[in-house]
DNA sequence: CCGCAGTATACCTTATAGGTATACTTTTAC
DNA sequence: GTAAAAGTATACCTATAAGGTATACTGCGG
């Protein structure tokens, strides 16, 4: 049994004689007659009672009718929901980022949604290398991460839509430093504080840039702690035990209490991010939509 | 698109390869990897993600691959539903009934309902007439009836499933007769009392036959009323009105009180009864069960 | 870098859907 | 009652498209 005998069956079964229904799907008699039979045939049972000219619909007829109409309306419904899944109208959108990144995401997903409403967000939150994997793995599509992407063992692998950059700046406790205190932070009195970096066996890509910049300034920092996570640093931070450096945006999205800002005098110390995908795979065209909007 | 196409697409999605699903198929990998091609072509959608070797399900492929299990699933449903309703395992069964064959058909229709319990049935009241008109429409597919079925122009026309034979008594009022009077009651002592009689302008047949049974005896009997209704015959017997002569197997089905029951001197005289279809029309596999069980 | 496993392309074969001609059946009109 | 009309079924042909075979192409692992 075919989508098309249902088809030719609601049309027989709606006109009452096959002529009819011939003409209206644009055939001929004796080839639907055939297919009646056929599906009669095939199911093992009498749809139509052929007495005369007319054509009745048996009770197996009837009953097929209607659920004939059901399942086309369904097959429909599933065409238009695959093909508007494939628009970018439907579905969801997988997106990991690195905690450092969060403040990027919100105004963005809110000037989508207004865009798509009915585009959900799945948001998988971790560090370079489980995003990679998970990037792999297609559990995700897009990551947000700051540059470079130390998952990217072939950088020609990746695809990365650079967004402008973020200065660092020095996060301080409260304590350290006065709330009025608006000048610029040289790199040798930070130095005299106990230092917190980020840094795991694994994701370095922080911590090289930040005692980079110790060097250049010619300084040799105390680094008190190495941490695998910002909100690790960051509360350190506010409870006093010692200073960093970290793009500015962080904070936007963990604005911790106790914790006071300072602008660098080292300039240009900027953090790069992107928005990076593997190049070359199916990207649903909603992660083409998002990215072409993440730009702007 | 085509159930095919679906159910090829769902053991490649399974499979994540065509090859292996080419081998679950029966099939050969270069005409499998074609129809998903243009599956994907005629939905206008990217199903897999062909990056390597393997395939991988875009989201447009997975919301197809849980939309197309739901389809397949209620197509073989619907398949199995009409195969079981030609089959008298589902369905209704519309049945015709004369009022005065009523008290044959409760306990066939349950001991029909005990061994097919999904079976309901419709039933329809009327005079041969308003029945034979019924069976045309195909309201009906089989009508119980006294015999000659009247309606029948073309006797040739019908099958006929005749019962046993069923005595014509006396009806008469209670106050005509004492309960103890087991006698026979002879045509020549009936044909005293006022009689009615069961005639309409086109429903004639019991009439006759009771005028019959006087003219043999010969009696000139005086009809009272002419009734088309048994159940205005009964309530006029009741009412102490005049006698009747009717099948025996009526008054089960109505058992007024105020009526007396006599047995008639006259024999042979016996009412037949039968269940009546048009021949060489489609009968639904439920009713040819019904017909069965309804002779044994 | 080569062999392996899988996919894609090209071309052929075959099955089947649809078309044409026509016979058969029933209804309707005279 | 018969003939015309309208519809269905049968027979046969054509064309389309599905499936098979051979083979080229492409990542992946040793």
């Amino acid at each position: 049994m075919d989508l098309r005998q249902l088809r030719y069956f609601l049309a027989v079964a709606e006109e009452g004689q096959v002529t009819g229904a011939a003409k209206r799907l644009n055939m001929e008699q004796p080839p639907l007659s055939r297919q009646m039979k056929l599906l009669e045939e095939e199911l093992g049972v009498t749809l139509f009672d052929r007495s005369g000219k007319r054509l009745a619909l048996t009770n197996a007829g009837m009953l097929l009718q209607r659920r004939a109409e059901q399942l086309l309306r369904q097959f429909q419904e599933t065409i238009e929901e695959v093909h508007g899944l494939d628009e970018g109208i439907l579905g969801a959108l997988s997106i990991g980022c690195v905690v450092s990144c969060f403040s990027l995401l919100p105004q963005r997903i809110e000037r989508f949604h207004e865009q798509y409403p009915d585009i959900t967000f799945k948001i998988h939150e971790g560090d370079h290398f489980l995003l990679g994997e998970q990037l792999e793995k297609r559990n995700l599509e897009l990551v947000v991460a700051r540059l470079p992407f130390e998952a990217a063992a072939d950088p020609e692998r990746y695809s990365i839509l650079r967004l402008p950059s973020d200065p660092f700046v020095a996060l301080l406790p409260d304590s350290w430093s006065q709330a009025a205190d608006s000048r610029k932070l040289g790199m040798a009195e930070l130095a005299q504080y106990p230092l917190l970096s980020l840094k795991s066996n694994l994701t370095t890509g922080m911590h090289n840039r930040m005692m980079e910049a110790f060097r250049e300034a010619g300084q040799e920092p105390h680094v008190l702690c190495e941490c695998s996570s910002i909100t690790v640093i960051l509360s350190l931070v506010a409870a006093g035990i010692g200073a960093t450096i970290l793009p500015k945006s962080v904070i936007a999205s963990l604005p911790l209490p106790g914790i006071a800002m300072r602008e660098l005098a080292l300039t240009p110390f900027y953090s790069e991010v992107g928005l990076i995908w593997i190049k070359d795979r199916y990207l649903s065209k909603i992660a083409r939509n998002f990215i072409e909007m993440f730009g702007e």
